[in-house]
DNA sequence: TTTTATGTATAAGAAAATTATGTATATATT
DNA sequence: AATATATACATAATTTTCTTATACATAAAA
């Protein structure tokens, strides 16, 4: 299955790390799993597995700044969105609306998005 | 990242299946992919690579069954929801149903569905 | 005092896709 | 007539992305 450029339906994470730093300018990690939970009413939940090799490679890719900050006497490490980080979560959340609405025109043709 | 109790995101392609069955009685592979793609308006491209694995995969579970056709003498392979089948496409169109409905919520709260 | 919450990290393994092939017939194009 | 494209199925090799398990460490709650 592929979604024209992407394998974004797998990749979805990196999309909704960028999202949510696009919206709330800075977070750290352990915020970003407790902010989808809350967001999707525990549906969905993100595993430490994947969320810190995401940040990682997000940073790697040169789209993450880090920042780190103690309190309380523990780390934490503090994203937000480079340059080229802000110019990407406009064409990643582009496709991730498009995926999304694919999906519920598959799923549920009756559905519309207003 | 996980939702609820499945690795949905990742399987949407068998839900994909099992619903289209599930409409239309029944389909064999390469009708698949040209009717998600039509569905989708070739946003979404379904690869042999993946189809014919998931097929047969569906088929072993005892969701699926097959029955061979010779058309203008080409194979054809025409799958079917089985009883246990069409149970199960019940459940994971609602669960997918969910992870859109989450997608959602993270992407774009402010789209409503009706 | 032990569990739960907060906080980050990585290694091993599984799941599900892409990409690249392979086989074969029918139809359209040059 | 030759070649490319569409139809039709299949699988092996590889990659991506996730889960699960583990590790370390502090703070707060039971």
């Amino acid at each position: 299955m592929s979604m024209g450029n992407s394998k974004l339906y797998k990749g979805s994470l990196n999309t909704i790390i960028l999202k949510l730093l696009d919206e709330r300018g800075k977070m750290y990690g352990y915020e970003i799993t407790q902010k989808v939970k809350e967001l999707t009413k525990g549906e969905l939940n993100i595993t430490e597995g994947a969320l810190y090799p995401a940040l990682h490679k997000l940073e790697a890719e040169g789209l993450l700044d880090v920042e780190i900050a103690k309190v309380d006497n523990r780390l934490r490490k503090y994203y937000k969105l480079t340059e080229a980080g802000e110019k990407e979560t406009v064409n990643r959340l582009q496709e991730l609306e498009e995926f999304i609405r694919s999906m519920q025109n598959l799923v549920n043709p009756n559905w519309s998005i207003s």
